[in-house]
DNA sequence: CATGAATGAGGATTCATTCAT
DNA sequence: GATGAATGAATCCTCATTCAT
């Protein structure tokens, strides 16, 4: 094994070729060879890298799922009103889930993972539930949003929305995902149906 | 074959078995004979009703969708007002993801189905956002909602809770389900977070 | 099984059927459902006239060679001179290949054969060769032939030659069998190419 | 799979394993296991040279039809008069068959194969009989043969009647090869049985 | 007697992984 | 370090055979 200094740079080449072939072909239908072949390597080299096929699953969703969370924690921070975070919010995501969206779904077969790798998952998840209650958290005590509304089903509207939206853009429309009215969807989640 | 007459049954009874396997562990990994030995069958048997393990799982997924559609079409109809309406689709919702959410993730590797499927998927999914476009429709005229309400954007926020509920209730929560308050999760997305 | 007295019929009946299945799909490629329904019968009916497809396909294979056999004696012994005989020969040859040939392909994969089926075959060979060096031995004394003639020569010479005619006819040659000139063929052998 | 340039000598070598297996075996009954051990390498291995039984198979065929073509050829340009040249196809014939004769009748059941490889099979044996016209075209021009002689059913006769005499040879007959005295049988083609 | 639904042994094929170069 | 030819374990699927009706 190569030693760890000098590895960074093309594991994280890997990662994001094996990225884009779990994606096009879910876990099992992605050959090793078509990953080393999208990251322009020999197939033995990825094994110099990742020890295994699941390994290298396993490294990539903890990866997106970090990328993931950071990315939301930035776009909550980023914003000055509770109605500009999660605007960044749902423009973070849109992003995110456009390119990761596969690999998402292949992630979300949680019960061919891993213990370790599961529960890094499901604390991301609450990680990122727990952002958002926080965020809800503040907006209460800057009066943006009513104080007796339920913190964890807001995050859930909030995420749920969101992630929907998302889903409906890119397998049901065929409309690019530039376009979109992101301060509508917000509009709806923070006035509700009424 | 077995002649389509008789066949109905037993192949209701390996759908069944088929998709415990295929939710406990994937489409790959769920071996044929396993599926053949929940359904309590020889292996070969599941062969005469169904052509292939693809197959197989193409008709799991559309018998599903189809089941998961009418389901929620007839909590729609079932309910008197608008709130009764979302109130029944958030029981049927956590109900069903509950018995089927693994499959349901399964199925979303949507990239890897046939065409045909996808299209069956695709529609189905259409149709519900049309359910829930209808219902809001409704809604309006009864003036139980604002006429200015976008219905996509309705539609995308009910949905869009509803399930993320549920993934949060079945995923990260150890509680039981039949403790789950449907009202307060409706509130939400009728009231919005203001 | 079913009482000897009564099984003649059907038996020929399903011979002939996994003749032209064994014909068509080669041995391993006739399946025992083809080979039923081409009968006009039930898969299970053929267990009962044959314990195997390997020992139907023996019985067969005896049926064909014995048929084949006695239908050379017949023309044999039907001619007057042996230039008749051989004349008699090649309609018959010609006419039995047209309709067998696959099948005696198949039976020529001796190696799979068992041992007692294949000492059928090769004594049913042994015996046709008898058959024509007896004939060749009759015009040596009627002085049709020259009498320094190897009889095992001759025999090959005549079996060969109106086979390998039979294989060229339905092989490479589009033309329908009714058009023969048999007598064409006869002289050759007869003749020599001198 | 391997470049092409270095595949050479390996795909002979898993040819020349596999024509043993098969003519030991029969198509069905030659396991690719067989097969590969055979030649020494693993099951997989085969596959990176051919991409399945079936296709192995018909590589093989074309291959030894065309050896078998080639060595046909030579013998025929070889030889000085007509009778050597018979002489010789005889030889090669009786040789070529002994080692092939088994991998020759499997390749007979025609019916199975694709219409690239049947169509290759049919022009090779149009060809040999090309071959054997033209030789007794020549023959006339130089007087060897009558002029009145049919040139197909010449062909013919030699044809069948050395593959005829190697049949008896190799199925019926216990005696080693060897002592075979083709002198014998080119006689009785060219002088006829009168 | 006849049937055909059910069975499971058997084999072609794939692909993650290794290791000699 | 990097490679890709070789490997064989693992699995889908076929089909001869059985046996309850």
């Amino acid at each position: 094994m190569i030693p760890t200094a000098s590895r960074g740079g093309k594991q994280i080449e890997i990662m994001n070729a094996a990225i884009r072939v779990f994606s096009k072909h879910g876990f099992d239908g992605a050959k090793m060879e078509y990953i080393a072949k999208e990251a322009g390597i020999g197939k033995g080299t990825v094994y110099e890298y990742f020890k295994s096929k699941y390994s290298l699953f396993e490294e990539i969703l903890k990866y997106s799922v970090d990328q993931y969370r950071l990315g939301l924690k930035q776009s909550i921070d980023n914003g000055q009103t509770t109605e500009e975070k999660i605007l960044n919010c749902s423009r973070f995501n849109t992003q995110f889930l456009n390119n990761h969206m596969d690999f998402v779904h292949i992630a979300m077969q949680v019960k061919i993972l891993s213990e370790d790798i599961r529960h890094h998952h499901i604390a991301a998840q609450s990680v990122i539930i727990e952002y958002y209650k926080e965020m809800i958290k503040g907006a209460k005590d800057k009066g943006e949003v009513r104080s007796d509304l339920d913190e964890e089903l807001a995050a859930c509207c909030i995420i749920g929305t969101l992630d929907q939206f998302c889903k409906q853009r890119i397998f049901l429309d065929p409309r690019p995902l530039d376009d979109i009215d992101h301060q509508a969807i917000v509009d709806v989640v923070i006035r509700g149906l009424r």
